[in-house]
DNA sequence: CGCGACCTTGAAGAACGTCAATGGTCGTGG
DNA sequence: CCACGACCATTGACGTTCTTCAAGGTCGCG
């Protein structure tokens, strides 16, 4: 799916291009950094809340999650990362992690060890930089994420969620037409969104009878983009994409 | 009060310090940065949504939050600053702000042009990674507020927000013996925790029933530290405070 | 003294959670 | 081929938490 959009390009070069301006030294170093690719199986944990992880990961396929459990077992999801993303790149600068980083569906990554990676960063500031804008449209996801966990009911997170998810994946090449892939369950919505299954169920089905979406399996159909971006207030903003495209 | 507690360290330095190892050179560095220090009244907005800025804000006194608003007028903070902050500091990066900071009591702060902060992140590795280290605590605490508006009750979030500001407070001379400031309205508890200012009113009562804090005006006591962050579920590892003294 | 800002209280209702059961789909093994 | 189990979506009934509305109450300050 990586490969069929376009060249075969390091998914870091593909990542960061799109954020700055790479010379070519830039780009040699990327692709100098050893990669160990794997395969991993739906809902497997990659890096535990508490672990100090040795190297990052970058997706290449597949969806990924992190996120916190409490006490009671109660989990909240941070995030979902999608093909491109780096999902702990934070580790580089914070040993130790705070949440667990997970496949969702079954995955594609590949792991760079943190040492070439710091040895990039101090090599290259322009690469540098990059990376670190790209934690902080990271860290903008979440304050989006907080305000509609705190402020939005249930309706307007869940539509919020397949604006967000939608534009995200048509920024990496993996949706058009309002159509993708959503490869999450209803639990795994209600976890990233503070809400009950039953809840998020009821709340969907309102989405489908206003004709706003068409959800089933693992495919998602936007049936009205502008009612949809309504209903979640969506303002894409926060996502600090360049490159406007229409979606 | 700043002052008072140490010698008259540029705030930067003293900030940075704490997080990583600066050499002469990297003092001096920041010893030069042209600042322009203000007092801003309460509840004055220093940057707002959509804004472009040019300079970066650190706190010397006083309090600040960041807060989006959602169009029926809404509002979710999304985190308190304190002296030491710098809250803006990924304007650097990210040219469009997403949400608004705003003073919450009086508060002296000190501008720094961008120019000046990317001239030295330029020429000192070590203070770029400081800062980039910054904004990646910044991040954990976001993800953590994510946690307790999805999955935490009333109770909980507001005992967490006590902990968290008392320990955020103690680690940099602010609080000591379980007492400290905490200026805030019920009113804004509530805009941080996702709550109504009725239900924090009720919950707070709770609190202070329990013998597990004292909350009046703006001077908070907590009697049972062990009972707070029980309540709370309260682990400190998300604050990547280095040198942790006991609190 | 009076006003504004904030805290407090009561009552009623909406949004959401919990519990428990049912049904659908798919892969797997007998 | 069919039965079975796993996983997920769905439904109904019933609680609970939290919100909303409305009304005092307190305190500091001009």
């Amino acid at each position: 799916m990586y490969a069929a959009s376009g060249p075969l390009l390091h998914p870091l070069i593909r990542k960061l291009a799109s954020i700055t301006t790479l010379s070519d030294e830039d780009k040699q170093a990327i692709e100098s950094l050893p990669t160990r690719p794997r395969v991993l199986p739906p809902r497997q944990e990659i890096v535990r809340d508490g672990d100090r992880p040795s190297h990052c990961c970058v997706v290449l396929e597949g969806w990924l999650c992190r996120s916190k459990t409490l006490g009671d077992g109660k989990r909240q999801i941070l995030s979902f990362h999608i093909p491109g993303d780096v999902p702990d790149l934070q580790s580089l600068q914070l040993p130790i992690m705070d949440h667990t980083l997970s496949t969702v569906t079954e995955a594609t990554v590949v792991f760079i060890p943190h040492e070439n990676l710091r040895d990039m960063v101090a090599a290259r500031p322009t690469i540098a930089a990059a990376l670190w804008r790209d934690t902080l449209v990271d860290a903008a996801i979440f304050r989006e994420w907080m305000t509609g966990l705190g402020r939005r009911d249930a309706k307007g997170r869940i539509a919020h969620l397949f604006c967000e998810m939608y534009l995200k994946l048509h920024a990496v090449g993996l949706a058009a037409d309002y159509r993708c892939d959503f490869p999450l369950t209803q639990t795994e919505v209600g976890d990233a969104l503070g809400l009950s299954t039953v809840h998020v169920n009821r709340t969907v089905q309102e989405l489908r009878a206003e004709q706003l979406i068409h959800w089933s399996g693992r495919s998602l159909e936007i049936l009205d983009w502008t009612g949809l971006v309504k209903t979640g207030e969506f303002d894409p903003t926060y996502l600090h994409v360049q490159k406007r495209a229409a979606p």
